[in-house]
DNA sequence: TCATTGCATCAACATTTGTTGATGTAAATA
DNA sequence: TATTTACATCAACAAATGTTGATGCAATGA
């Protein structure tokens, strides 16, 4: 690993841990073991650095997504790919992806809006796909408002909690447990 | 409202919208139309706010879940008055239950630690519960660990999401939709 | 050989931010 | 009336924090 990558990986990290605003140029430069000033070897500034992680992980999610979408699956096979593709996000940049949580908040103008509109509009997205499975019977008739936020936060803690137990389940033993919850849930079918 | 509690309101709906480190005494004090000292009429320090707020809202919280799991009332019937739980406390003390999601990290130690045992320790009964419903054939065999991370960020979602949309929908009806999306997903039940 | 690249060092600055002390004043309470 | 309570004002400080400029040095690559 070298030292920039080094770099990246515990400036993540610890924005992950302790959030970004609670993160210093100087935590980072104590982990690194390094002078405060050596940190500007890597970046711009404080914002640029939450910004090309949030920005990149968030490029990458909405092109697997628009990916999906377009495809010739039915909505229930779209929703299991796209359940599909959190998981492997998840397993592959997990810091990262935590960061598309919480810390967008600390984007700055004009950036945070951008980063809004394109969330919303995945929003959007994701209740067109819920609405499309209604209408031809793959899902049960629900608000489908309601329905998107209850399946995305189940997405979403995937992203927020998932950095720590990796090595703990299988990845498709998660992937199938997650189809089984968000289409079932915990009930006993019948 | 009195200027106390509209400082409290203020302040919390500050945290809320920005997160707690990027909440400055100086925003909380522009809001309020008021000098910064003056702040400081209404509480002894920063950290002391953020203290009051969160264990407040934790101890009301931890409270009712004890009173829910003491009861006489099987796995099922408790779980869905748990989530009645989640819906009440959302509808009462939305910005404070907000809270709860993230800006624990900001308390310092041993507050910190005693926040997290707590969490814990709630969510093991939770675990518990589940459990206990898979054993007398209530909910279906599943790993519990996620099965109770799933059920648990489906229940996040409301304290994080819902303290915009209050109007929108009829606390009863966002109850069911809630009990119908753990228990049965959103699949068509054969 | 020469220039570039990657990384290190040290000192310093401008802002931001939490916090305090001393004081005033008007209303509520006893 | 006397006193406490609630809130306001102003000035100031110490610490934390992002950022810069100038410089050195060793390895890489042309």
């Amino acid at each position: 690993m070298t030292k920039r990558e080094e770099f990246i990986y515990n400036s993540l990290k610890l924005i992950h841990q302790k959030g970004f605003k609670a993160t210093t140029i100087r935590d980072i430069a104590n982990v690194m073991e390094c002078d405060v000033a050596n940190v500007y070897n890597y970046i711009d500034s404080k914002q640029g650095l939450l910004e090309s992680h949030l920005f990149s992980i968030n490029e990458e999610f909405h092109n697997n997504v628009d990916d999906i979408l377009a495809s010739g699956y039915d909505p229930k096979a779209k929703l299991e790919k796209l359940i599909s593709l959190y998981v492997e996000i998840t397993m592959e940049r997990p810091l990262e992806a935590s960061l598309l949580v919480n810390e967008w908040r600390h984007l700055k103008e004009p950036k945070q809006t951008k980063f809004i509109n394109e969330r919303n509009k995945y929003e959007r997205k994701v209740k067109k796909l819920l609405q499309a499975g209604m209408g031809c019977g793959q899902f049960r008739d629900m608000d489908s408002a309601l329905a998107t936020n209850m399946f995305l936060s189940s997405m979403r803690w995937l992203f927020q909690k998932y950095t720590n137990n990796k090595s703990k389940i299988n990845r498709f033993d998660l992937e199938r447990e997650l189809v089984n919850y968000v289409y079932n849930g915990i009930g006993v079918s019948v």
